[in-house]
DNA sequence: GTGTGAGTTCATGTCGACATGAAGTCAAGT
DNA sequence: ACTTGACTTCATGTCGACATGAACTCACAC
C-alpha cells in the first residue's frame, strides 16, 4: 500500500481549493497532514478521504464543527447519539427543501401580478403560519463562493 | 377580507422570532410593511406570508439575497431564467444531501477504528476523489443560531 | 550563489446574518 | 403627570469561514 504524499499545492489544486483553505480546516481540528523535514504539510490517503467527506458534508450544508464529529475517531457512547441526530437533521433538510422546492416551482409557474397574493401559493405556507407556535428549524445561510 | 394589522412584536413572536431580525431583514428589502401615524411597523397578511416564505426559504438552505429575487415581483424575462437556475440548485443540493446522508449512515453503523479507512466508506467518496478534474459545489455553512 | 516559486507562521480584514446597546419617541394605565 | 413598555433609528460587536498580506525559510534550476 503506496501512500504517496503530496504538498498542500497539489492537494488544493486536486479538489479545486485554495491552500489557505487547508491550512484553516487543519487550525480547526478536520486535518492532520504529515510534515516532512522541513516542516511542510505531506498529505496522504487518508487525508484526501476526509478532505472528500468535508466537502461532500459543505455541500449538504453542515458546518466545520459538525463535520469535526463526523470525522472524529472517537468512539464514545455519545457519538452514536451525535451522528444519530445528524441523519435526523438531514432528513429535516431535505424535507423542507422538499416543501422549498414546491413552492419554488408554483412561483416559476403562477402568474399571479404578485406571488404572495397567490391563493395556492399561500396554502403551500400555511402551516408556518397557522402551527400558532414558535416555527423552529435552525439553519445555515450564505453564499456562493 | 380584514388585513389586520400587527405590531413587530406580535408579529415576531408569531414566528418565534426577535424583533431586530424582522429589522434587518426589512433593511435588506425583504419586507416593506406599512407605517402607522407614528411611524410604527404595521404587518399585514401579505406580510405574514412573505416571512413564511422567508423562513421556508432559509431552512433549505438559501441565502437572504437569493430569497429576494424570489420575493421579487418583477415579472421581467430575467426572472423566470433566475427561478429555473434556483430549482436546480435546489436539486443539486438534495442530491448531494442523499449521498451525505448515506455516508453519515455508514459511519453510523461501521465499526472501523478510523472510519476514513474502512473501504465501504471509502468507496463513497471516490467520486470526488478520481473526479480528476475540481469538485465543484459552491455551497453554504454556518451552524445553529 | 542567486533568483524563483512554493512552502511556513502570525496578524488582520471581509462578508453575511444577525446581536447588542445607546438614546430617544409614543400611547396607555394608574 | 408620570412611569412603564413597546416601539424607533443609528452605531457597533459577534461569529463562522475563510481571504489577504507581511515577513520569512527552503529546495532546486541556472
Amino acid at each position: 500500500m503506496k501512500s504517496s504524499l503530496r504538498s498542500i499545492g497539489d492537494t488544493a489544486a486536486r479538489f479545486g481549493l485554495k491552500t489557505n483553505v487547508l491550512r484553516h480546516w487543519e487550525d480547526v481540528g478536520l486535518l492532520k497532514p504529515e510534515r516532512d523535514g522541513a516542516g511542510r504539510r505531506r498529505y496522504g490517503d487518508d487525508d484526501l478521504v476526509r478532505i472528500a467527506v468535508i466537502l461532500r458534508s459543505k455541500a449538504a450544508g453542515m458546518s466545520l464543527e459538525q463535520i469535526a464529529v463526523l470525522l472524529d475517531d472517537d468512539h464514545g457512547p455519545q457519538r452514536h447519539r451525535v451522528l444519530q441526530e445528524h441523519i435526523a437533521e438531514l432528513d429535516r433538510r431535505m424535507e423542507e427543501m422538499r416543501r422549498s422546492r414546491a413552492m419554488t416551482l408554483h412561483a416559476f409557474k403562477c402568474e399571479a401580478h404578485d406571488i404572495t397574493r397567490c391563493p395556492h401559493f399561500r396554502a403551500m405556507v400555511t402551516d408556518v403560519l397557522d402551527g400558532s407556535g414558535t416555527w423552529r428549524s435552525m439553519e445555515p445561510s450564505q453564499a456562493l463562493p
